[in-house]
RNA sequence: GGGCGAUUAGCUCAGUUGGUUAGAGCGCCACGUUGACAUCGUGGAGGUCACUAGUUCGAGUCUAGUAUCGCCCACCA
């Protein structure tokens, strides 16, 4: 049996004095270790990595907050769980980071060089790990962070190399030439998901190209004429009459004067400009199927760096800008040019650096995503991965299904090598070695390694299982794969969450998480994303510092539903801190002349409920609203409906528990009843302790404050057993009563502000009781309290007053209370009052009347709904 | 071009199987420091649940359409 805390609790809430203590001791005391336990599957959770500068944002607080409450909910129903955080993105963000640091002192990444650049990634990773750890610690994460590992680390690396060994084994790894992303900034090829397009208003120019042999032209449209120095032909479709006769004859490329076949394709669309096209291969993702369908040279009329090369002849050296500009000058100089029109497309943008896209040929690594894709579909048709909101399975259905393959190299200096090492003689070597020492073939050691590295996805996706010893059968991996839940912003649902999931599948045989929950982007009060460069980022150490990290928390969960983007205003958390002083200070009430030795405990020490027979009607009404509560809420966070789970708890302490009960209260501790008092002091300890269980999920630091205080058993909350509800604890019958005396007192207290009646006079008040004689009789100490009726001042009738003059009559269910506030009583207003009620009763007798008049409503409508109407 | 979301009180938002009189926080008005709490209490004002039609005994909730805003995806030259 735990005692509780010496000493008095402190007079006030001071967040920040409890928060760090708790949290050191709790790690000391190795309640955040994982541990194996063969009977229990444990609950895991995938946590994403704080953000590319180590600075923390509202997004990672939101993401703590979700992850933590559901794995401290269900360490408290005994589940062993286990956090995989990783620093992931550190991949690409080192690179990242550098190079913007690069750029403040004035220098290139070239001119820097590649060894010392990435000495500075490494430096710079240091301290983001460090920082990392500290700011999880700020958001009270209940996470093991030994266990925090980059994808750089060793292990991981050589999870890596097996991964895309073992594709390129199946031969799902391709290298090829193919026409990719290209960032003439950045000096890389991107993925499909890393460029962002944005309509930009350009034009559209319609040229002439003339027929060889003849008099015609054909004319094709373009928005990029730069590009037609590398044409090699003009497409029509193969029905379009217009054209019919040019099929399998040439035109001639202006400027260069290149013959180009005019070759019949379904693709092109007869009926959007001209019907004719200019197939430009190394150029257009489009124009380069075309051109493998009809085996047509692709022409690369740039330098990797944006600018035209030799094949763009008199235009080599140019930009692409000033090259489009120059061509149309000498395109309409030699009568090429048809028109120009205004145009808006879609551009494609660098998601990193902004820069226009070019789309190139360049020979890269690629993984064939048709095999991948299709488990991963079947796994969220079928229901093994389900997605919370529900309507994220159809986004992530949608792009699984039209997934093209995936560009998986990248030119840049940081991140993993592609395990690949090139031999003098030809051979090619992938690895799942750090290291090649010879060639297999010639056993020469001339080997160089693919200078290129990795996606930074690619090693991200193997993230569920790289950390936990894959490719080794590791005791962790048995037992902690698959994970449980990925908790994530819905931005990153394509670039991480699916390409988790077709790996998972792909390697382990089965997904990696059975749900994927996916929050909103968390918004400052204007609605606008949070960015450095607007200066709009709320810190979230700065709100944890000002309210405590409990009230951010609670914030974050309860401000929104899932998915859904949130407005962030500090005022919201200020409430919230207040709270927390609002349970401080009701623990400091019910700690107040507490004996502890007199609570009545189990075995444990656990407070338990009153003996029934000395409870009042206050107290069954409590416990009665305490283990429904204790149900619904355990209902709400197993289906993550965390938001709501939170809010009924704030309810229930607040408006229940606070102002409703421990007003009840006080009646009976300053009355003489001892046993009645006895009953009192054990619903209170024992509705608190519970409560705060129920509540610690939400607000972990608070409540282990105040629970410690409390008769308790056990060391820490956190570990404290989540409460059964206790069916036996309700009665509704009680329920019914004490809801009915809060009407009263409500109606009273109305009364008593419309008359103008001063706060401290004490008042009072003849009753016809109705059905409610016994109800009201036995709470008529609690009534007089929070009505402000003097004691003695109750006058029971056992009839209806007639034509009562003077007095305010207030009607409760059955029951009418007359107060004579003669003399305090505004005749004007209380006739204005009570007009309005009997209309307002009127309209509802009405209602009800033509709704049981209704053979529809009686007959069909069930039972218990009629029922309730017939009441009325 | 396709898909998705939002629209509820002055503001920010809850409201998951359709069911009494639609809720909260903040703000506003009035009163109040009575021994847990002024980081508070009590009472009050404030809503045609965007619009239209439908299904139903009954719709904020389900269906279809309209409007406005926002997001995602997309190789139409």
């Amino acid at each position: 049996m735990t005692t509780p805390k010496p000493g008095e609790l402190a007079r006030t809430y001071e967040p920040n004095k409890i928060e760090g203590p708790w949290y050191d001791r709790w790690f000391d005391a190795g309640y955040f270790t994982p541990t194996i336990n063969e009977s229990k599957k444990p609950f895991v959770v995938i946590m994403p990595p704080p953000n590319v500068t180590g600075e923390l944002h509202m997004g990672h607080a939101l993401f703590v907050a979700v992850e933590d409450i559901l794995s401290r909910w269900h360490r408290m129903h005994g589940t062993p769980t286990l956090w995989l955080p990783g620093a992931d993105h550190a991949g690409i963000a080192g690179q990242w980071v550098v190079e913007r640091e690069l750029a403040t002192k004035g220098m290139t990444r070239q001119e820097l060089g590649r060894e010392l650049f990435l000495d500075h990634v490494w430096e710079w990773m240091d301290r983001y790990r460090s920082r990392i750890l500290s700011q999880l610690r700020t958001l009270g994460a209940s996470c093991d962070w030994t266990r925090f590992h980059f994808t750089m680390d060793p292990g991981p690396s050589r999870a890596v190399r097996t991964a895309f060994k073992r594709l390129y084994d199946k031969g799902l790894i391709y290298r090829g030439e193919r026409l990719i992303n290209w960032c003439p900034r950045c000096m890389t090829a991107l993925s499909d998901l890393e460029v962002d397009h944005e309509d930009v208003v350009g034009s559209i120019w319609t040229l002439r190209y003339p027929i060889a042999d003849s008099d015609e032209f054909i004319e094709v449209a373009t928005t990029r004429p730069e590009t037609m120095l590398g044409d090699t032909a003009v497409a029509v479709h193969p029905d379009d009459e217009r054209y019919k006769h040019l099929i399998g004859r040439f035109a001639i490329l202006p400027i260069v004067g290149r013959q180009l076949p005019i070759v019949a394709d379904a693709a092109v669309d007869p009926a959007f400009g001209t019907g004719a096209v200019k197939v430009t291969p190394a150029h257009d993702p489009n124009d380069f199927e075309i051109g493998q369908r009809h085996s047509l040279p692709a022409i690369n009329v740039m330098n990797l760096d944006g600018t035209m090369n030799d094949e763009a002849g008199p235009f080599a050296g140019q930009t692409t800008q000033e090259a489009r500009v120059n061509v149309v000058a000498r395109l309409e100089a030699d009568g090429f040019l048809v028109e120009v029109h205004e145009h808006t497309h879609p551009v494609g943008h660098c998601q990193r650096c902004g820069t226009i896209v070019e789309p190139m040929i360049s020979k890269q690594w690629f993984i064939e995503m048709q095999p991948l894709a299709e488990p991963a579909i079947a796994v969220a048709n079928d229901g093994t991965v389900r997605f919370v909101p529900e309507r994220f399975k159809g986004t992530y259905l949608h792009w699984m299904e039209n997934i093209h393959d995936w560009c998986i190299s990248r030119q840049l200096w940081w991140g993993h090598r592609i395990p690949v090492w090139y031999c003098d003689c030809g051979e090619i070597v992938v690895t799942d070695q750090e290291t090649v020492e010879s060639c297999p073939k010639c056993g020469g050691h001339t080997l160089t390694q693919d200078p290129d590295v990795l996606d930074t996805w690619f090693s991200s996706g193997l993230w569920t299982f790289s950390t936990l010893g894959w490719p080794d059968e590791t005791e962790d991996l048995r037992y902690f794969y698959p994970g449980s839940v990925m908790e994530t912003g819905y931005d990153i649902l394509f670039f991480w969450v699916a390409r988790m999931i077709f790996f998972g599948i792909e390697f382990m045989g089965e997904a990696p998480f059975h749900t994927v929950y996916l929050h909103g982007t968390v918004r400052d009060e204007l609605g606008q994303r949070m960015s450095k460069t607007k200066g709009n980022v709320i810190d979230p150490t700065v709100i944890t510092q000002a309210f405590g990290s409990d009230a951010l928390r609670f914030t974050l969960i309860t401000a929104g539903a899932p998915g859904a983007d949130m407005k962030l205003s500090e005022q919201r958390v200020e409430s919230n801190r207040n709270f927390g002083t609002k349970i401080w200070n009701a623990t400091r009430f019910v700690l107040r002349g507490l004996e502890p030795a007199s609570i009545a405990r189990d075995a444990d020490g656990t407070p338990l409920a009153p003996t029934r027979a000395d409870t009042t009607l206050a107290d069954r009404w409590i416990l009665s609203k305490l283990e429904t509560l204790t149900a619904d809420v355990d209902d709400l966070i197993a289906n993550f409906q965390l938001g709501e789970a939170g809010r009924r708890i704030y309810e229930f302490l607040w408006s229940e528990y606070c102002d409703w009960y421990i007003e009840s209260t006080k009646v009976v501790l300053n009355g003489d009843d001892e046993a009645k008092q006895a009953a009192a002091r054990q619903t209170l300890v024992y509705v608190l302790e519970r409560s705060l269980r129920l509540l610690h999920p939400f607000m972990p630091f608070l409540t282990e404050e105040l629970w410690q205080h409390l008769p308790h058993a056990g060391d820490s909350i956190m570990v404290a057993p989540w409460p059964d509800a206790d069916q036996g604890n309700i009665d509704l019958v009680a329920v019914a009563e004490y809801e009915f005396m809060m009407d009263a007192v409500r109606a009273v207290r109305n009364a008593r502000a419309e008359s103008a009646v001063e706060a401290g006079t004490w008042i009072s008040a003849m009753i016809y009781p109705g059905s409610h004689l016994t109800t009201i009789q036995s709470l008529e100490p609690v009534f007089s309290l929070l009505a402000r009726i003097g004691k003695g001042r109750f006058e029971y009738r056992d009839e209806q007053l007639e034509a009562p003059k003077a007095v305010v009559t207030l009607v409760i269910d059955d029951a009418i209370i007359y107060l004579p506030l003669a003399g305090m009583v505004d005749l004007d207003a209380e006739r204005e009052r009570m007009t309005k009620e009997i209309e307002q009763t009127e309209e509802e007798i009405a209602r009800t009347g033509q709704l049981l008049a209704n053979d529809n409503f009686t007959s069909r409508a069930p039972a218990e709904v009629v029922e309730r109407q017939r009441e009325r």
